[in-house]
DNA sequence: CGGGAGGCTGAACACGTGTTTAGTCTGGTG
DNA sequence: CACCAGACTAAACACGTGTTCAGCCTCCCG
């Protein structure tokens, strides 16, 4: 009646074919995206489509358990890693690793497709970078942030989605070597994101200044025309 | 033989229940995504199945067309807005306009799904971001940077994806009012972003400094393990 | 040894897709 | 008027999908 041995979250105990077809299930939806038929994977997990409803349920529940198990993965991988990278660093380590750089591609997929997945990673750099800002600005080594909470969020999010959208529209030919891939992306762009980073893009803090005192002014929301900045010179969407 | 007025790109002459057709898509593409099946869009369009492949042939030469149109029509808004407002707020003023906001919509489904309006969305973006960028420098507003031309494309992809990430992450309600999201979007994000612009992250130039004498420096890629930045505090991917 | 539970499969089913086909209607031209 | 090109449709087709069904084979337990 009840399964002694809770194997994983939801159900399901493990069998070395179930974690077979898991395991192929993760790397096809890695490299081909999540509309990849139960077919592929079960061509690639060298067994019968029907086996793989046999064991899962249905594709969603399939999906959903490998959504699970990467994460778990990734969570593992942070454990492991702890110190020797951080954060932005993490994604370097975790695409050159052979073992888990496909949970990485895994959750590139998962950035554009959305989902839970997606979020719980998001919110699981957003929570990392919290606390690498805070020691940094504890050593003088970042400037503290009005908010340091959304500026944490604004770093991730505008980090991951760079990468994504770059990804998406200029697909690397070999998809499967994340490392390559990655080295690729910064040797672009990282000369633009450090010095960002270092000078801003603005000569003075006037724009600034000028929204915070906006902020704190009442916003007045009953005029729809109420921009805060004018006479912005650049490229804020 | 010849029509006599080459009406738009391709070929396919313009009809009301054609143009009508094409115009249904669009919404429906942007409202959906391009998996949308055609009898949906033939529904909307208040028209057989048959009768849209009766006008473009099949559903990709349908979605070819449609990305023309799409991209047309971008064109010919930031001619009308020239002027009126500096690239950042280009999304503004679409998305508040409703004839054009569809075409945004449109364009951001693009964004996920790649492909080549996408790309040249991306391109004009940042050719006019070039422009400003320059104008600013000019002014004294920005500062200078090291490569322009890679700084443009950084800013558009940076912002462009912060963006569609947000969106992917916490899709809006009610996703026909572009404006309200974008405001939302601005709302939470707005003040980091500008707080990046207008100081940066970083409290020293050093680690540009360094990047900057290992880029003039022979990169020696015999060894695989020649990070530029080994003690980066923060979080670029 | 007997037998049943379960991993596993090939074939089929139901369904949604893009597309085709045959045919109807209608407006303009000889 | 005759007629024909073209807009338009209902029905069907071919195919790929996720899933189910009936049955095989094997291992384990009584």
């Amino acid at each position: 009646m009840f399964s002694l041995v809770s194997m994983s979250s939801t159900d399901g105990a493990s069998t070395p074919t179930r974690d077979r077809i898991r395991d192929a299930a993760v790397l096809r939806f890695a490299r081909s995206g999540f509309g990849t038929s139960v077919r592929t994977i079960a061509a690639d997990a060298g067994v019968s489509p029907a086996l793989v409803i046999h064991h899962f349920g249905s594709k969603d529940a399939l999906h959903r358990e490998c959504d699970e198990h990467v994460l778990a993965g990734i969570v593992e991988s942070k454990r492991q890693n702890m110190g020797r990278a951080t954060d932005g660093q993490l994604l370097q380590v975790l695409a050159e690793s052979d073992e888990h750089a496909p949970l990485l591609g895994y959750v590139m997929r998962s950035l554009q497709a959305g989902g839970d997945v997606a979020r719980a990673f998001v919110q699981h750099m957003v929570d990392d970078a919290r606390v690498y800002t805070r020691e940094a600005v504890a050593d003088g080594i970042a400037r503290p942030s009005v908010d340091e909470d959304a500026r944490a969020r604004y770093l991730v999010l505008s980090s991951l989605g760079t990468l994504s959208l770059a990804l998406t529209l200029h697909p690397p030919e070999d998809a499967e070597d994340l490392g390559a891939t990655l080295r690729t992306f910064m040797a672009e762009h990282y000369l633009p994101m450090i010095e960002m980073f270092a000078q801003g893009f603005l000569t003075s803090r006037r724009m600034l200044d000028d929204y915070l005192l906006y902020l704190s002014d009442p916003p007045a929301d009953g005029e729809p025309d109420d921009a805060p900045a004018t006479e912005t010179p650049s490229e804020e969407p």
